[in-house]
RNA sequence: CGGGGCGUAGCGCAGCCCGGUUAGCGCGCCUGCUUUGGGAGCAGGAGGUCGCCGGUUCGAAUCCGGCCGCCCCGACCA
């Protein structure tokens, strides 16, 4: 049925390819191992951002930037840190037309430099808690990399706490990742299973890693976020301590959280199928898209008179696309409009005209069914919340049915375990 | 870093083994007409430094040497 995608059971690594590329998500760069997202797959990004940052200012973070260059030097502060990152950092060692005196690392991540800052910005437990995030870009270079899933250059947010207490740190770090897993469950319809790192696999200079982890359909987990206990770690390396109430100066305790692109790539392959991508309503740039039918001009003007009442009736509380181009027929609209991963289609043609209906198609299971033209919201949004309660309740049933065998996929070092324990 | 594959029109490919008119095909694109409830048909048209450098030859997309790039699998990787 769809044309130039690969079936899941043929090849699961090209069918993901097929999706990113036929969808027009995401697009190889001229720079090997980097992505263009483009606009259609930025979107959905701008959808994930929009609602995590909206939990974000609810818990009480505010937003920030820090520069993309980083001194070498802040990297090797922290034994740990260095030794984690340091193999994949790129570094900029010219700069103007000579060679600089001291090189800068591209930020693999931001704890550095921000706690340079910190150490600047806190001196007495009022100033504390200090709650930032900031939305940026990252540089990782990996040796093997995957559209959205893992590329050298990826968009992400980075949280970075500073707390007077150990207690109030863990307590942030536990919060963020059920943030994370309200996002991952609520708006992503994608069931996560909860966990803490092992020793070799948790943040190179935390103290403790919690992940969320989600199922893919190849049976396979992805780490879809991770939350980390820094504890005091950055505290010593950066000499960032505070005046506490009882007169006595102590070391500050941290937390750090991310979530990146490869949110994208886990929203793919957990709920798409051979007919192309499905996205869950909250996170789809178009939820609902009109695809008209008509023979004659007279067919035609008729239905789109309807179809654009349709579409300014929907317009006023959703992303709603009527496609009226008169050079494809609504066949190959379907198709397109289902490799796109819309949500709800809605079919209108003269005969759902004459009859006051329009045909109500579901993408999660491809039903028809038809509704009455002078009820269509109120169908749309039942259809709306059906897809995305639907989508949430097959992964979680078959994320059940196979439990027994998880290997990890993306996440890092060894293959197994990932997984284990529970916050 | 190992293994494999690819590089010829916007995309996907054939041609290469066995050198020889003007380098083809499908899709897409442009124009026109007919079409339109599950990826339309016909006619006409535009579009090429055959990845790069060198060599062999009367003649190279094709043979030889070197280089570059990208993709896939694995190893590695908060």
């Amino acid at each position: 049925m769809a044309k130039g995608i690969t079936k899941r059971s043929q090849d699961y690594s090209r069918w993901y390819q097929d999706i990113v590329l036929r969808a027009e998500l995401a697009d190889y760069a001229p720079v090997k191992g980097c992505m263009v997202i483009r606009p259609y797959g930025y979107a959905i990004w701008e959808k994930m951002q929009a609602t995590l940052d909206a939990r974000f200012k609810e818990t009480g973070h505010v937003n920030a930037y820090f520069p993309l260059l980083i001194p070498e030097e802040f990297l090797r502060k922290e034994a740990e840190h260095v030794e984690g990152f340091s193999p994949e950092c790129a570094v900029v060692t010219h700069a103007g037309g000579s060679k600089l005196e001291e090189p800068y690392v591209i930020r693999p991540t931001s704890e550095t430099i921000i706690w340079s800052m910190y150490r600047k910005w806190i001196q007495s437990y009022r100033d504390l808690p200090l709650l930032i995030n900031q939305w940026c870009n990252v540089m990782r270079w990996e040796l093997r990399t995957r559209l959205f899933l893992r590329t050298t250059e990826f968009l992400w947010q980075e949280g970075h706490t500073a707390h007077a207490t150990e207690k109030e740190a863990e307590a942030e770090t536990r919060q963020m990742l059920e943030v994370y897993r309200e996002f991952a469950e609520g708006t992503m319809a994608m069931p996560v299973i909860r966990g803490v790192k092992t020793e070799r696999e948790k943040f190179a200079g935390a103290l403790r890693t919690y992940t969320i982890e989600a199922m893919m359909q190849d049976r396979k987990a992805l780490q879809a976020g991770t939350s980390h206990n820094l504890g005091q770690n950055f505290a010593k390396a950066f000499d960032v301590d505070f005046l506490d109430a009882d007169g006595e100066r102590k070391l500050v305790w941290a937390s750090s959280w991310g979530v990146s692109t490869r949110l994208i790539g886990a929203l793919i392959m957990a709920h798409s199928d051979d007919n192309g991508l499905v996205l869950p309503p909250r996170l789809a740039p178009i939820e609902c898209v009109i695809v008209p039918i008509y023979r004659s001009d007279e067919e035609k003007s008729s239905v789109l008179e309807k179809a654009n009442q349709v579409w300014k009736a929907l317009s006023a509380k959703y992303s709603v696309k009527l496609d009226d181009r008169d050079q494809c027929k609504p066949g190959f609209k379907f198709s397109e409009w289902e490799l796109k991963g819309v949500p709800v289609r809605i079919e209108l043609g003269p005969r759902d005209v004459a009859s006051g209906q329009v045909v109500l198609v579901r993408r999660d299971n491809g039903e028809k069914q038809s509704c009455a033209l002078d009820s269509v919201v109120e169908s749309v949004e039942r259809a709306l919340e059906e897809v995305q309660q639907g989508l949430y309740h097959r992964r979680w049933i078959s994320g059940r049915a196979t439990p027994a065998k998880l290997t990890v996929t993306m996440s890092s070092r060894n293959s197994s375990g990932t997984t284990a324990g529970s916050p």
